[in-house]
DNA sequence: TTTGATGATTATCA
DNA sequence: TGATAATCATCAAA
């Protein structure tokens, strides 16, 4: 009776059959690796292993909505294609070589076996044990190339990722506006979607970082947060920035003011005069530099309390400004704004500072006893008065 | 080259 | 989901 080993000995089509079973049955037994398995997904996700899907285009894209992608990077889209492709070529070529490597040497293994069991008997076992070292051989071969692609890969991505981290300084007009917006509304600095597109849009109407560069709502979102937080961490260093736009803002209110004023002044036959009309003094707004008299003068006099009759929000009192309350059924949505306006101009005067304390002239009005921004008496909406009906609104529901 | 300012990202929390 | 806090990375002035 003929044994197996005979029979490969005496059959060499046998041998390769045995060896090509066993090959399969090696692949066949071993349990998936799951490090093998990451690696090919990463690679199959990245669109280097798998089929062509337009040299990983789609991983570019995903990268490019990832960093917020907008056109202007579109340069940087190809070139990270470009890139991938190439590493999708080498792998493919070093794992075709890999495969022709490993079948070559098999043959020749088994050719050498052949050779030997010539002069002795050689078991399909061992046939079996020395076509599954060369599997594995080759197997840690080729995991080392899918990590090097991997790593690879990852270099690329992560440099590609980078670049969105390059940015640019928005122009001094974006940063203008959205100051202006933060310290007209430092009680409740939480612009609404709405007042974000708004900002964006007025900002990329000033802003110039480039052919095609906008500020996006993100931006406005991230700018906001950054402000808040860096704010409320150094308020004593951004106290002359916070008075600079205070003062700024407090002109255009009394500007608005006048205005309205004088208009509703021309209607009414009892108040001749244009101007503000305060309790005790007028003032003529004449020029910027009367109008920031007048401001300081509005908190330095001895007047408790101050009117601007006919200026509709503008009804106030003095002691809506140290901070806890404001009163009067007249005080409309801008007030709050006002408050913060006026807060900064009387802590240039030096005139109103009891109830706050320190350098907290103005701001900590603003951030309660933990440290966060809600304000009880914050209105649900906050207009500028110098803003048109189309203005950016705050929102306060945060 | 150093340093402060600032836009962007990430982890965490409510 | 949006806010905060921490951190990173880059820019720009000194």
């Amino acid at each position: 009776m003929l044994s197996a080993d005979h029979l490969l000995t005496l059959c060499p089509l046998c041998f390769a059959v045995a060896a090509g079973l066993s090959i399969r049955g090696a692949q066949e037994e071993d349990p998936p690796d799951p490090q093998l398995m990451r690696l090919d997904n990463m690679l199959l996700a990245e669109g280097v292993a798998g089929p062509e899907k337009g040299g990983g285009s789609a991983a570019a894209a995903a990268a490019a909505v990832a960093s917020g992608g907008t056109a202007d990077n579109s340069i940087e889209h190809s070139d990270y294609r470009a890139k991938l492709t190439q590493i999708r070529q080498i792998y493919h070529t070093e794992l075709e070589k890999y495969e022709q490597a490993c079948n070559e040497f098999t043959t020749h293994v088994m050719n050498l076996l052949r050779e030997q069991s010539r002069t002795r008997p050689i078991s399909p076992k061992e046939i079996e044990r020395m076509v599954g070292i060369i599997h594995r051989k080759f197997s840690s071969i080729q995991m080392q190339l899918k990590q090097s692609t991997c790593e690879a890969v990852m270099i690329l991505r992560s440099r590609f990722l980078d670049a969105r981290r390059k940015r640019r300084n928005f122009s001094k007009q974006a940063t203008e506006i959205l100051n202006e917006y933060f310290y007209s509304h430092l009680s409740n600095p939480y612009p609404s979607e709405e007042a974000k597109e708004e900002l964006a849009k007025k900002c990329s109407i000033t802003v110039s970082q480039g052919v095609g560069s906008t500020i996006t709502v993100s931006q406005v979102s991230n700018w906001f947060g950054n402000k808040r937080i860096r704010y409320k961490k150094n308020i004593g260093k951004f106290q002359e920035e916070a008075n600079l736009y205070a003062a700024k803002t407090a002109v255009n209110a009394a500007q608005a003011a006048a205005v309205a004023a004088q208009n509703s002044q021309a209607n009414s036959p009892t108040t001749p005069n244009s101007g503000f009309q305060m309790k005790d003094e007028e003032y003529q707004l004449d020029s910027a530099e009367s109008k920031n008299t007048l401001l300081t003068n509005m908190f330095t006099g001895s007047s408790g309390s101050y009117n601007l009759p006919n200026s509709g929000d503008m009804f106030l009192s003095m002691q809506s400004l140290n901070g806890d309350s404001y009163q009067g059924a007249q005080v409309g949505a801008n007030v709050q704004s006002q408050v913060d306006t006026m807060r900064h101009v009387i802590s240039q005067t030096a005139g109103y500072n009891d109830a706050l304390g320190g350098n907290a002239m103005y701001s900590p009005h603003s951030l309660n006893g933990n440290g966060g921004w809600q304000d009880a008496t914050t209105p649900s909406s906050v207009i500028l008065p110098t803003e048109g009906p189309e203005s950016v609104h705050s929102d306060t529901s945060n």
